[in-house]
DNA sequence: AATTTAAATGTCGAAATTACACTTATTGTT
DNA sequence: AACAATAAGTGTAATTTCGACATTTAAATT
């Protein structure tokens, strides 16, 4: 009917850049890649690619992330849309910034390496293309806030995880430390970690028991708006 | 240079969408408009317009709200880009929401007229054209998110406002009531209000103070991330 | 049995939050 | 001049949360 309306509007190149979190029991990491092509080609980027007439943008973030993770029905947050003139020289290109928190170990290796993609200590970013650097700083922000008030680093720990690699993965997050007693206090007291009776035995004598999230007593508490750090 | 590197993909209409939020004294608004032009013209919808190949989007944003109200320099930002392939069925408009705070009595009414536009209550909104629904509820959470973190309440009220309207604003932003003396404590406890010696004296023969909200104060308050509500 | 390792746990003071009701300043009225 | 009316302004006590801080415990190794 009347896509004629339309018609006389400029239209967009729409990229779908993806910052990729991970965390390996240190520090948070982000998922880089060499960029394969003009401009900028061997320059590192943030993994993307263009948006499509059929599918959604989230779609779109969701293709993205598979081609270079192997990796499906992931957490996945819409960050930002850059768009200055002038952010890309190769062109008048709106970069819609998408975040995604995966395990590390569930990634696809060969598949990383296809792309020439490389986890790098968020501390320690090299000089990156375009605005990707100010989308990584944005992207990080989100998390901190987000993480406080929403149960999404379990995204980035194993299924059963130890208190102990809970917290360092909250101290990530934040960039420091929390006292160990006060922390196990508080995460335990929101009442949606299960203990199991398995121990984790490889760094101590002890043991460490794991941990599970519960997803069904979360959702539960959700609507009261739990507060988590 | 290489502008050819990116030629064989889709481009896209880019559609700013804005949900303008005003504060009457009672409830929160937002501003609507009579859609003028096909599809669903006639009917209640977000104002809006296509962003062009020499702006930003934040300036196609801007354009658009002084287009509407004759304001400039408002507080605005993004919100969320829509995406779904039919979410317009004029065609494939990707939409890019953004919101903003006005007071409401700086708005120029012709031009408001012009478009037909109209304040209406945010929880009496009439049916809206495509996701603008969605569009301004999640503009809601985030303005509630945002106003308990940071001073952008005092952008819907008057340069110099009561502690009762600056109440008043806070219940219509969280739907709730709080306590006067918990509240005027909490608010007043920040150290970013200046109290005037001129009292308002419409509505109590006692008349109650002024206070306007001090930047600068704030700024210095700032790094230490001040939480309003 | 002794040693080693890291895990697990409790208390106390400070600060923040909540619940709750009376007094005060001013104007208009008798 | 006293009084009534109106909404503004203010304090306290109980509860909860937060932050700092050190010892004991479970299991494996020697």
């Amino acid at each position: 009917m009347s896509r004629i309306e339309y018609k006389n509007y400029d239209r967009f190149l729409l990229a779908v850049d993806c910052i990729i979190f991970g965390f390996d029991g240190n520090s948070l990491k982000a998922l880089l890649i060499k960029r394969g092509f003009e401009p900028e080609k061997g320059k590192w980027s943030l993994m993307g690619g263009f948006a499509a007439q059929d599918e959604s943008i989230d779609q779109a973030a969701g293709r993205i992330l598979l081609n270079l993770t192997g990796l499906d029905q992931i957490y996945m947050e819409q960050l930002h849309c850059f768009g200055e003139v002038d952010r890309d020289p190769g062109g008048r290109v709106i970069s819609l910034a998408y975040f995604a928190l995966i395990k590390i170990d569930d990634s696809d290796g060969e598949k990383l390496e296809q792309h020439n993609a490389k986890w790098v200590d968020l501390r320690k970013l090299p000089a990156l293309i375009f605005d990707h650097r100010q989308m990584i700083r944005l992207a990080k922000e989100r998390l901190q806030q987000k993480v406080s008030n929403h149960p999404i680093g379990f995204e980035l720990l194993p299924h059963k995880f130890t208190l102990q690699q809970l917290q360092a993965l909250y101290e990530a997050v934040y960039e420091t430390n929390f006292d160990k007693r006060n922390f196990t206090r508080k995460i335990l007291s929101l009442g949606v970690l299960q203990r199991l009776d398995e121990k984790e035995k490889a760094s101590s004598k002890k043991g460490a028991f794991y941990y599970v999230f519960d997803k069904k007593k979360y959702k539960r508490l959700e609507s009261e708006g739990i507060k988590f750090i």
